[in-house]
DNA sequence: ATCATATGCAACCTCTTGGTTGCATAATAG
DNA sequence: CTATTATGCAACCAAGAGGTTGCATATGAT
């Protein structure tokens, strides 16, 4: 990965860097969009800040949102989400391959 | 994943959300150990500021040092590379799951 | 029409972050 | 012994993050 990768994937992890954020992708993932009164209902904090929280996922492209009526439906972005995952993958990658040589020099 | 492994997996993904501190890590990767000055030779910011991020990546787990002479040696910590490694795992394919049933959703 | 609900927006506040400078101290080089 | 080098530590700073309250506005339900 060239430093400008590194650098992008920066604003990823740091999304991803927040309990209530990943709280709110994992009741995504797993019930489905909803509005924020929805998402906010069960969190521990108020309705804004689960906003404030969507915001920023939505700025690193995790999810989106779109007004019906007069609730707001917040989803999650399957492309962003696929290229986020391979940028795991190719960090994972790049991290094995450390491990590996880590492993060899430990065991010469 | 339980409430309290997506808490868990926050601060790991947060002190991976700086572009400092991948650098940091790339290197470590794929330069192995090194003291602060090597590691902060080629750096933009001063020896405390990455001493800093050096500790922030140390509470996480993700890399360890040990002092050799005046010198003190960080690298990555293999144990807890691999846990972040599996913790991605896990949720990409939790995310793998919501892709699949959006595109079911979509098709039908 | 009227009341209740779902959001949007702005102002404010506190704690954390990412950086800096300056100075003290431990080790190594000459 | 003296100079140099590698760190450790503390004080300080500006900007950003995460939250809150209060109030305005748009929709939906009766």
């Amino acid at each position: 990965m060239t430093p400008a990768q590194v650098r992008a994937a920066a604003p990823l992890f740091a999304a991803l860097g927040d309990a209530t954020r990943l709280q709110l992708l994992a009741r995504l993932a797993t019930g489905g969009p909803g509005s924020i009164a929805a998402l906010s209902a069960k969190a521990a904090v108020s309705r804004q800040a689960i906003r404030k929280h969507l915001d920023v996922l939505a700025d690193a492209g995790l999810v989106h949102s779109a007004r019906q009526g007069r609730e707001s439906i917040w989803a999650l972005a399957p492309e962003r989400l696929a290229e986020a995952h391979a940028y795991l993958d190719r960090i994972a990658a790049q991290w094995d391959d450390a491990l590996a040589r880590l492993k060899r020099f430990v065991e010469t």
